[in-house]
RNA sequence: GGAGGGGUUCCCGAGUGGCCAAAGGGAUCAGACUGUAAAUCUGACGCGCGAGCUUCGGUGGUUCGAAUCCACCCCCCUCCA
């Protein structure tokens, strides 16, 4: 199966520039394409590994892949279908993230070989371009009234209640510079991106075409939605990131394998390297059984492998064994020491340290946003340590839940909020 | 610079002197049912075990009492210049 075949039948591609050619142009040679993600943070998110798998797999396909990191696009932030103006990132604030993404992103391409991939920052062609330069050489390619045609800036352009800066404004101009500076440079001929882009890929297009003669195209992949209508990358502590320091591998395989039925077999086309018949094979198999389907299982597995490694994967499916599959007051003492290890959320408390009350510990380590949430469940008898009910009475009374006799090996709780939240308390 | 509209709890959005920690919806968390799913139902949802404490852009003021009234300031939007 071809690229652009594949590609299609995973349901990545939202739309193409040159439709009907676009397939035949794309199998004819090995291309140069790029995509760019902005330094709006420390790390990646989930979001982000859609493009960044799909430069994957042109890379697998023979193309030549560039990561760009926006060194200068992430000092001015992208309006695309933003309802709001965002505030600004200092400079060196931004240097700092970039260089986290230049590292998170080279894991998913390879570096060598006949397609190498390239890592570009567009701040090394805009930071010393001066304005009237720009204003003249680039800026009159643009025609304000196209701009402001674009949908992507519609509500901020139509929609009463907002606005939008110059500032901001001007991001599609710094975005399709990049387009024609990566076709000069490297004779980068494709821009991929989520369809949230596909405004400022067509301004590149039109610029390159402009500024260098070169016919150059686009191609979208669809935004990432749930069945439920909820946004997807989002969980309760917020977003799910590629960094392990951010987003625990163990955390990260927990998240994959809440992913709806309903979702489930589209996340595995977008998101692993599966083919697609397997995939398939996958939900038939699925369908055919009784109960839980086997697709999570996988889904977690291959997208933790992928981001966090062979080692990050088994760290995080001993944790999930242990906590939800046998009975996790059985483990050994080098097992709990394994599992604090690997990243099953823990804490060590002194014994004679423990604060008031059990909403103040647990809220403390972290397993509710309020003392609210855990008198909540302790109400409702869903807290637990090392296997014992606590209750509401027992609230003022951490010590008498935390005692030398129902600690496991002498210092270890195993204590659980609901039926997903685990926490281990080490009390010494 | 002028005229008008607006800033409410995570989000949307009601509320125009006490009955307001503030309607409703969404998101989120917990319970039941399940499969660590969905849907549904139930509860929670500013903080605090509690007494209670702190909120409605900011600062002052009027009042027994303010998110609601007044003054000034900050920010946003629309139109005009």
């Amino acid at each position: 199966m071809g690229l652009f075949e594949d590609l299609k039948a995973r349901g990545l591609v939202f739309q193409t520039t040159n439709d009907e050619h676009f397939e035949a142009w794309l199998s004819e040679q090995p291309r140069t394409l790029y995509c760019g993600f902005d330094p709006t943070a420390d790390s990646l998110h989930i979001g982000s590994l859609v493009p960044l798998l799909t430069l994957r797999r042109f890379q697998l396909a023979g193309h030549t892949p560039i990561a760009l990191v926006g060194g200068a696009t992430g000092l001015i932030g992208d309006p695309s279908f933003k309802a709001q103006e965002r505030s600004l990132n200092t400079p060196d604030v931004v240097a700092g993230w970039v260089e986290r993404l230049r590292s998170q992103m080279s894991q998913f391409l390879s570096f060598d070989g006949d397609a190498a991939a390239v890592m570009a920052n567009n701040l090394d062609w805009t930071a010393e371009v001066d304005v009237l330069t720009f204003l003249r050489d680039v800026g009159k390619h643009f025609s304000v009234n196209n701009m402001i045609a674009k949908e992507s800036v519609k509500q901020r352009i139509e929609r009463e209640g907002s606005g939008i800066s110059f500032t901001e404004f001007t991001y599609m101009i710094l975005q399709s510079f990049d387009f024609a500076e990566l076709n000069k440079r490297y004779g980068c001929e494709l821009q991929i991106g989520g369809s949230d882009q596909w405004g400022n890929i067509t301004g590149g297009i039109d610029l390159t075409r402009r500024m260098n003669g070169a016919a150059v195209q686009g191609l979208t992949m669809p935004l990432v939605t749930k069945a439920d209508g909820t946004k997807f990358g989002k969980t309760e502590s917020g977003t799910v990131w590629l960094d392990a320091r951010k987003t625990s591998p163990y955390a990260f395989y927990q998240f994959w394998l809440g992913t709806a039925d309903a979702d489930v077999y589209k996340f595995l086309k977008y998101f692993t390297f599966l083919s697609v018949e397997d995939i398939d094979a996958i939900e038939r198999e699925d369908a055919a059984r009784e109960g839980r389907p086997e697709a999570q299982r996988v889904l977690a597995r291959e997208v933790t492998r992928l981001v966090h490694g062979d080692a990050g994967l088994e760290a995080a499916e001993r944790i999930t064994d242990a906590m939800f599959s046998g009975d996790a007051t059985s483990l050994s003492e080098s097992d709990l020491a394994q599992l604090s290890l690997d990243g099953l959320p823990s804490s060590a408390v002194t014994r004679d340290a423990f604060p008031e009350t059990l909403t103040q510990l647990l809220t403390d380590a972290g397993m509710a946003n309020s003392g609210k949430q855990v008198k909540d469940a302790l109400g409702r008898a869903a807290v637990s340590i090392n296997g014992r009910a606590i209750s509401s009475e027992d609230n003022g009374n951490p010590a008498g839940c935390f005692t030398a006799e129902t600690a496991l090996h002498g210092r270890y709780f195993i204590t659980r909020l609901g039926k997903k939240k685990v926490h281990l308390f080490i009390v010494e």
